[in-house]
DNA sequence: CGATTCTTTGAAAACAGTCAATCTGTGTGG
DNA sequence: CCACACAGATTGACTGTTTTCAAAGAATCG
């Protein structure tokens, strides 16, 4: 039993065989750091399951600003959902922070897995309803707090992964400029 | 055949025996302008139809500051999906803006449909996706564009809704004041 | 009409963005 | 091993935007 196989025995009720069918499906793919998995203008196939690394899915606007959608670091999953759902070519870029090891399904992939595993499926359904529960959260932590309460809310969920991050990643994840964003540090460390 | 039945012909490939039983399944219930529908610190039990009127879904901060999640207009969906899908009490108020009739499935009831019928489960799947989509493009506009941008955005996807709905809740849907709102607009008119 | 809700406006203060310069650490090639 | 380039972070001065507070005008409804 390898790293995934134990995510998937702690997350859900799957038997052993099922859990080894699930993997082997998978494809792997190691991708160096800053390099690119996904590029606007493709359509993300796959989904992606991080085994050990870190990626962020960003968008780029009409004026060249990045915008982080995303950030997904070991035992946690990427994709662009509107592309993957459409089929439609994405928006986004998906880029390796760090070097990174990945597991790919593609949907036609993960539809053959549902229809012989229903508990599969549910534990898919699940993720996905965190996964949009966590989104309106984002959007109300975006329209009701101030950038210091996001940023303070952001290092609070996020322990791990914003000592990983250049700052001005995460100021992009919050929609703010990194000068900004090291201002507010600023005054947390004078409090201190 | 009934507004309801129409839009389920519309949207989906269910035959019409499929589409009858998905409507005898619903509870209706009229609500008068104010009213509530769903009250913070209740869990959401059901998924609600709107069959005419108006309903704004909504939270209240700390600060007794309103932020409006989402407005829900005829033949649109409404539900604090946190609360539905966890069965936990709901950090949101659902509020009809109009006087509404709303059709409402409990989970229970929605969980025989789809055992009974996998298009109608698909159908339901879609529109999640969808709904995920729209989120995700909701958080890009909010760290990514400006008040204004937002707001030209919002008119253009929302032309009926935003005629009907007061200013200040369309401010609080975007994350701005009442005052800077007004200000934006007053902008636009001179540009006239 | 009177009350309530909603919108607008003005002035000041707080906040965030821009631009430019500097400082830091990291890593690569000579 | 050092020098240099590069990505990242910080700082200051300035500009622009948004909020806040207070007041006053519309609009709506019983």
């Amino acid at each position: 039993m390898n790293q995934f196989e134990h995510y998937l025995r702690a997350q859900t009720q799957l038997t052993d065989d099922d859990i080894l069918r699930v993997r082997s499906c998978a494809t792997s793919l190691t991708v160096r750091k800053r390099q690119p998995v996904l590029c606007a203008g493709d359509v993300c196939r796959h989904k992606l399951f991080v085994l050990t690394g870190l990626l962020r899915v960003y968008r780029v606007g009409q004026d060249g600003t990045e915008s982080v959608m995303r950030f997904s670091a070991e035992n946690q999953w990427a994709i662009d959902h509107e592309s993957y759902t459409t089929e439609t070519p994405s928006h986004c870029y998906i880029e390796a922070l760090e070097d990174t090891t990945l597991l790919l399904w593609t949907k036609e992939t993960m539809n053959e897995l549902f229809a012989a595993m229903p508990a599969f499926r549910a534990f898919s359904d699940r993720l996905k309803d965190e996964s949009h529960n966590k989104s309106l959260q984002r959007i109300f932590s975006n329209i009701s707090h101030s950038a210091e309460e996001k940023y303070n809310a952001f290092v609070a969920e996020n322990p791990t992964v914003f000592r990983r991050v250049p700052l001005h990643m995460v100021a992009s994840y919050l929609g703010v400029t990194r000068e900004t964003l090291s201002r507010i540090r600023q005054k947390h460390h004078q409090l201190r």
